[in-house]
RNA sequence: GCGCCCGUAGCUCAACUGGAUAGAGCAUCGGCCUUCUAAGCCGGCGGUUGCAGGUUCGAGUCCUGCCGGGCGUGCCA
């Protein structure tokens, strides 16, 4: 229908400008949008205005003249100059309550979106290290890539979802020493947890694992703390963790190993399952280290050399990203041989454009921003398109209890998991808080406001109002009352009050909500939209007539419009991963 | 210093990529349960959109400069 609207103003916008003896061909296009205020029609058109200067007249007199023009439509029932000049369209109640018979034969499905362009998304998302539970923070990667994923999904694309595991490195051997030490102090030796260890109380859960399973490490705190610098809380603990991790790989040789992937699973499959718990399910996590272990690395290095963009210094390998509008050149391999983390990064990217996929989009934390130019100076280089890289910075999560906010950290152990949260609030209204409002907007989460308001969490208000019509039809069949669904399909254009007028326009914006939502990578948009189709069914039942009128045919064409809003509340709950409960 | 993000009602945030009178929730004040669930509805109060310029028929939105806040700027991961 907007095609078709746009069709009509295009000719008119023609035909005035012949009329004036202007030129067609600057002028501009024919824009055309939903109204937000049902006083205005279903659409809008700002053309008069923007033809204003073109035509040197006043946005009125031309708004009148290209209504003259305006071939006439039988689905569009009238045409009105509103303001300063917009072209209001209305039309015919037929043609604006055609979606409600679409949304009943769709169900679940509706809408029925193609993509103009379908494309192939990668959408890697929460990727936390393995070191130790999920915390708040993560639970908004969470929410908002899972989110985004279903959105896109819905819009027509095909997504594949990843969590990239940080499982070769330093902070592995920290996790693997911190859990060594930990299974010592349990068995009985004398030895403190490094500074820089990880502090959490996991990692003794892990450790008692361990020695269930393996019994005593084969090593000694002695044999770990063979010659060691000092410990203490400054720059220092970093030399001292390094120097356990190297005592434990001497004196314990392939058992540490053995330890480091004990402890990096067993964090993993926690994460796996809190995320499973939270509606969460990336098809695939994909390990770094495999990288290394497979050729991918390999790869990337070659395309950096065959294209003449790396170089020697100091015994370094160096990528020149400043031909490619980053800031300086980055170390690919260090002087000892290992090749960065920046490296591992381009060749996981490279290995996803390999995979086929056409839109890398990652769901990064807004302290990753410096890394964005990194990766995409090191895709260009390498042949592949710069925009093939879409990163979404998120924005932090504070966690306040009371007035307080609480201080976070991984190592020191000291902060809130996902999983408290999620119990404390649920999970309904933590995938809905999360993504309540825009992702680049920081988020304050007060936890003890959702804990005692749990009553006043936006989420129940979309809930209830599903839980409403679900209510009523369970009224329907108490009643003994009867619903035709295809009279009340027949007889939709009959409704008009302003209340069933709202609805139905609404319920039209959906498919619209979905592509722009997915487009703007903003799922606060579609949940803006659930809770304004809240708000006018909440209206509509209180303020307009009983929807169970004794008249078969009132009561028809009411229950189908209802019906309707019915599965668009449950369709946008689906993709936001809360539920649409029958009952409250 | 340089770079990125942000600044909207007392508080937390929207505003369909430049449109019509800047809107919700919380808080606060007042109404509505013998009628399909009051986790709801209706109304009141609340604004120089950080400041100053500019572009435009039209600016919260775009440009420039200030002010204020957050985060980056490793041969760490």
């Amino acid at each position: 229908m907007k095609e078709t609207i746009i069709e009509l103003l295009s000719a008119a916008r023609d035909h005035v400008a012949e009329a004036r003896d202007v030129s067609t061909a600057e002028l501009p296009a024919v824009e055309l949008s939903r109204t937000r205020d049902q006083q205005h029609g279903d659409f809008a058109s700002n053309l008069a205005m923007q033809l204003a200067r073109p035509l040197r007249d006043n946005p009125r007199n031309i708004a009148a003249a290209l209504i003259d023009a305006l071939p006439a439509h039988s689905d569009v029932d009238k045409v009105e100059i509103a303001g300063p000049g917009f072209l209001n369209f209305f039309l015919t109640a037929n043609q604006s309550t055609a979606v409600v018979a679409q949304i009943i034969e769709q169900g679940p499905t509706f809408p029925e979106l193609t993509a103009p362009l379908r494309q192939r998304y990668l959408v890697e998302y929460v990727s936390a290290n393995p070191t130790g539970p999920l915390h708040v923070g993560h639970g908004r990667h969470a929410a908002y890539g899972a989110t985004l994923a279903n959105l896109l999904r819905r819009a027509g694309h095909d997504v594949h979802e990843e969590y990239y595991v940080n499982d070769a490195g330093r902070q592995m051997d920290i996790l693997a020493v911190s859990t060594l030490v930990r299974a010592l102090q349990e068995s009985g030796s004398d030895i403190e947890l490094p500074a820089a260890g990880y502090r959490g109380s996991y990692i003794q859960d892990i450790a008692s694992d361990w020695l269930e399973q393996h019994g005593a490490p084969a090593v000694s705190a002695a044999a770990l703390l063979d010659d060691t610098p000092e410990d203490a809380d400054d720059d220092r603990k970093e030399a001292y963790v390094d120097a356990l991790i190297d005592n434990a790989e001497r004196h314990w040789g392939a058992s540490f190993g053995t330890l480091r992937a004990f402890a990096k699973d067993a964090i993993l499959d926690d994460i796996r399952d809190d995320l499973a718990e939270f509606g969460v399910t990336p098809d695939a996590f994909f390990s770094e280290a495999s990288l290394t272990t497979g050729d991918a690395l390999d790869v990337a290095l070659d395309a950096l050399r065959k294209n003449d963009v790396v170089y020697e210094k100091q015994g370094a390998l160096w990528f020149r990203a400043t031909d490619f509008d980053d800031e300086k050149d980055r170390v690919v391999v260090r002087d000892n041989g290992k090749s960065t983390y920046f490296a591992s990064d381009i060749a996981y990217h490279l290995n996803k454009r390999r995979r086929g996929f056409d839109v890398l989009l990652d769901v990064l934390g807004s302290d990753h921003h410096g890394y964005v130019a990194r990766v995409r100076a090191g895709l260009v280089a390498m042949g592949e398109p710069g925009d093939s890289l879409d990163v979404q910075l998120i924005q932090f999560v504070s966690l306040y209890r009371g007035g307080d906010k609480v201080a976070m950290g991984t190592r020191s152990g000291n902060f809130v998991t996902l999983r408290d949260l999620r119990k404390e609030v649920g999970n309904d209204a933590a995938r809905l808080f999360y993504i309540m409002r825009s992702h680049d907007q920081p988020l304050d989460f007060d936890l003890e406001l959702a804990k005692s308001n749990t009553k006043d969490n936006p989420v129940y208000y979309i809930q209830y109002a599903h839980a409403r019509i679900a209510k009523i039809f369970r009224e329907l069949a108490e009643q003994s009352l009867t619903w035709d669904q295809d009279a009340g399909i027949a007889g939709l254009p009959e409704l008009n009050d302003s209340y069933e007028i709202a609805l139905l326009q609404s319920l039209d914006r959906f498919g619209d909500i979905i592509v722009g939502a997915a487009d703007k990578r903003a799922p606060h948009i579609l949940v803006n939209y659930l809770r304004d189709l809240a708000a006018e069914l909440h209206s509509y039942y209180n303020n307009s007539d009983k929807i169970l009128e004794d008249e078969a045919p009132v009561r028809n064409r009411r229950l189908t419009l209802i019906a309707a809003v019915r599965v668009v509340l449950q369709n946008g709950l689906s993709i936001l991963g809360v539920s649409a409960p029958e009952r409250m």
